[in-house]
DNA sequence: GTCATTTCTTAACCCAAATCAATGAAAATC
DNA sequence: GATTTTCATTGATTTGGGTTAAGAAATGAC
């Protein structure tokens, strides 16, 4: 089950054995059922997460209508902006899946800092990663029309389309589900 | 003219008079004609921007149709992907008007940081709010429909309407500039 | 100033996605 | 295992943006 963090680590900085173990003891880790609301519209987020089993999305309800923005599945970090701005969350975070999240907080993080100074050089190499994706998304996003983002999401992440329901991915691709059906009608051909 | 750097950086960390005038003494300036490219596609940044004064937008040319993702104007920093990820840049940088800007580089930066140390404590700030941005001009995106695009635009940045031309501003918007036109005269009414 | 180029608007027609409605299939609940 | 509820598909219709083409208005060059 660690290991899964570990290896997300592993991506800014190499472990040692020493470390690994204080990451261990200090984790805090939480089960979730599917459905479950990891964050509200309106509420501070004092929690980040880390998904070490299961899925989760966010979305704004814009108007009673569902609006999803990212899915996260295993290996995957999730920093609100709620947790970052201090401000109240304008989205939803939800579980789609039963989860199983390692959760993060600002005391938890200090305290981990203090034992295992060298996690804070990782923090600006997570960042930029951080925004690049968030760039390349938006792009993306932009130059696509929805057939061809459609396209682009069943190969850049075709376990996706498996796992998750195909009103949510409609949503996601910013179209209506029955659009999205036509447009799979429409490639099959 | 050194003001508008100051007064950009004072948002992060409030500068000491030796402190100007060490950034006063190494900026780089330079003087764009409206049309210069400060980036090409293909071509790997070694820089990034501030704009002292005048205009530039980013795109990218997909098949022949330019698709505006930014237009940044005086106290804003332009960071090209290609920059930080050091590969070649997918879109184009381009002076909207004459510009003054102030030019930074990876050499200079570290000049700059060895004579001014706590210009770093700046770094994950900046990153942060940059990462904040973005993810809002994307969730803005998804969430409303080109009309509201535009009215939330003319709400939130009415100098750019007068500033930039509207077929720009169309493709910013991810509309034709027909599309705007009409769109315009719908809300007039 | 005139001429040329760029930008903006308008109109007619086209098309993809939205909407509305109905039906089936699949899952969840009991 | 029967019953709700949720989800996916399909059809008919509407709507808003795309396309094409033309002309008007603004801007720039000489």
């Amino acid at each position: 089950m660690d290991e899964v963090i570990f290896e997300f680590l592993s991506k800014y900085i190499e472990l040692t054995e020493e470390e690994k173990k204080i990451l261990s003891e200090l984790k805090f880790i939480k089960s979730f059922k599917k459905g479950s609301l990891l964050l509200r519209e309106g509420e501070m987020s004092k929690e980040c997460f880390f998904i070490l089993e299961g899925c989760a999305y966010s979305y704004y309800l814009v108007d009673g209508e569902v609006k999803v923005t990212e899915f996260f599945t295993e290996k995957q970090p999730i920093t609100p902006v709620s947790y970052t701005t201090k401000k109240p969350s304008e989205y939803y975070l939800e579980c789609l899946e039963d989860c199983i999240v390692s959760i993060g907080s600002q005391e938890r993080t200090a305290e981990l800092m203090t034992k295992m100074p060298r996690l804070a050089e990782l923090g600006p190499a997570f960042l930029e990663d951080e925004l690049a994706s968030q760039r390349m998304k938006y792009d993306t996003f932009i130059k696509l029309s929805p057939e061809q983002r459609y396209q682009n999401l069943q190969k850049q992440s075709p376990e996706l389309l498996d796992r998750i329901p195909q009103y949510l991915i409609a949503s996601y691709l910013g179209i209506k589900p029955e659009s999205l059906s036509r447009i799979r009608k429409r490639i099959l051909k």
